[in-house]
DNA sequence: CCACTTGTCATATGATATATTATAAGTATC
DNA sequence: GATACTTATAATATATCATATGACAAGTGG
């Protein structure tokens, strides 16, 4: 199991929009840059933009960001790509057998120790922001990599 | 996407196995008891066994646990049970363009970001012990429920 | 010997993520 | 205003993976 790539498509891309803001960074620009196919990243964009990170307009070329890169963190974009439903990062076996002591508590005793695990790293992801990752981009090319 | 059902099918399983210590708990049993395929439990109940959290023998029935509750964490369970490969929690996409200066540089921006969310559930994980479940339902259980 | 168990393989089904094709609709430039 | 390019989205295909299922091997204990 693994967390879908569009959150990394969605942090790649915001770095890209960054890095290249003098020019106009089209949404196959961004396609070219991250390797995958301009429909996907025209979702990713479209979730971008309806969580207000990000600006575009149909027609008009060009994504721009909505708010500087200090105010944007990996939950933002987790949450904007709808990295993990509303069901919750674990998934519990659906249909514990009620007439088992057992089965019919399970879930009772187990789902606020896995909310709590979620929510540990959800609070984590809030910590991070998409300017330190462009920095650190930033940072490399300057080095020459 | 969700960390596959087979974490909370071994929680159910092991807390299945201490309440009813006193009585042989055969892996058709916990099928019942959690609703799932029995091809299913036997494969959890191979994981747990393979990391040192449960005993059993083939053809003798019953399963029994390998140490105390109390040593058994939701850590230990999820990495017996390979909740999340060693690609990690996060899905990279695979091939971002070295001939773009973010793009080949993104991914070790990121990287130690990522890996760092990852560590953060998982040293949660390790503070949540079977025994602190087991107590729940088995208090719940007494209250009638 | 026999009923039952653990253990595992091979295959089927279902769900989901990504890729792809097609097309609508808006923008900007000539 | 015709044209080229863009954003936007629907419909479908492909690939991967999780779970279910059927079959069977091999061990246990009465």
């Amino acid at each position: 199991m693994q967390i879908t790539s569009r959150f990394t498509i969605a942090i790649h891309s915001i770095a890209l929009i960054e890095c290249n803001k003098d020019m106009k960074v089209t949404s196959n620009i961004i396609a070219g840059s991250t390797n995958v196919n301009p429909v996907i990243v025209r979702g990713v964009l479209s979730q971008l933009k309806e969580a207000g990170i990000i600006h575009s307009r149909q027609g008009a070329s060009g994504i721009t960001l909505a708010r500087p890169l200090d105010q944007i963190t990996f939950y933002d974009i987790y949450k904007a790509v709808d990295s993990v439903k509303d069901e919750g990062l674990f998934h519990f076996h659906e249909h514990p057998n009620p007439d088992c002591p057992v089965g019919r508590n399970i879930h009772a005793a187990t789902d606020s120790r896995l909310t709590q695990i979620q929510t540990t790293m959800e609070n984590e992801m809030k910590q991070i922001k998409l300017s330190d990752v462009v920095s650190d981009v930033q940072m490399n090319i300057k080095e020459g990599n």
